[in-house]
DNA sequence: CCGGGGTATCTCGATATCAAGACAGGTAGG
DNA sequence: CCTACCTGTCTTGATATCGAGATACCCCGG
């Protein structure tokens, strides 16, 4: 079977026969896939009321564990936003009900961002979902390819991640 | 060595170990990959002045070969943009003298958008170097890895490609 | 105790994007 | 040929994001 990376590296072969364009064959799928995956993503938050970037945000604070609470800095750090971006997400999240903001008794410059119990059920609901969604969409690959599709991908990673901060 | 995917999975087995969390280490390192990516791609546009739309348009074009031309509907499928988004890349593109409008000879309805003679430079330029870098974000990789790993991609892609249009 | 640099959050203006709709031109059936 | 539907492009209004800067507070060195 071929997909549109295919047909892409095809017509670059084509036109600049000079180049070499095997960087393609991985790094265009990744880019594509992932806009596939966010179009699913979002295909399964409307069922539980949720934008991306909301899910976004109330992930990271679930993960934080109980009380569920994350300075908006520590927020925006895991979501990779900036600090304007995160003040206006936290406004939306209190405004739904979903977050609410606590001054930090250590710090007076400082707010905590804690999870309601509604928000709470809703990120738990929809984190399911698209758990069960991800696993269709990883259902053409046997174990040992997932797991060896999983290694590849840290691989790339790990510069990244241990590059910045 | 670990990325913050491990990180994120960990937490999520302390959190929720009633559920599966498996899909993450596949579908979280896709999306967060993309994400560096396209820093990474941003990095090396502006040495040539480019922003990443101007060059996913321009380098549609150049892939459709000479005379390098396209209508902006087959554009926007290319790039998965919407028509209005469009309009607007193409209104900026020709602006900047990187592409010129024409008219279509066979549908009064259409227009034909081509390459300039510095559309072609800049983006032939632009993607030579996007290589480069690209190249370098794979050298963790032996030849052998890196062809699975494109196998496996394709192997997830395949479905949304054949699904549309 | 005080001053300067650093940190945490928020405000503001600019902008790229999307969704929905307008409109001209194409196309097939009666 | 003409009516009704479809297609291709552009327009408009709303919105989420970014970058830069403002403000309040923390903390270390003198």
């Amino acid at each position: 079977m071929e997909d549109e990376v295919d047909r892409l590296v095809e017509a670059w072969r084509t036109e600049r026969p000079d180049l070499d364009v095997r960087p393609l064959q991985v790094l265009s799928r990744v880019s594509r896939l992932a806009r596939h995956l966010d179009r699913a993503r979002r295909a399964v938050f409307v069922a539980h009321d949720l934008e991306s970037w909301e899910f976004d945000v109330l992930t990271a604070l679930r993960r934080a564990g109980s009380p569920y609470q994350l300075s908006p800095g520590r927020l925006l750090r895991a979501t990779l936003v900036t600090s304007g971006t995160m003040t206006n997400r936290i406004d939306r999240l209190a405004a739904a009900g979903l977050v609410e903001r606590h001054p930090d008794p250590q710090d007076k410059r400082g707010v905590q961002v804690r999870l309601t119990e509604a928000g709470l059920t809703r990120v738990d609901a929809a984190f399911a979902d698209l758990l069960a969604r991800e696993e269709t969409i990883l259902a053409g690959l046997s174990p040992a390819q997932h797991e060896a599709l999983a290694g590849l991908l840290r691989t790339l990673l790990v510069p990244f991640d241990t590059a910045r901060d």
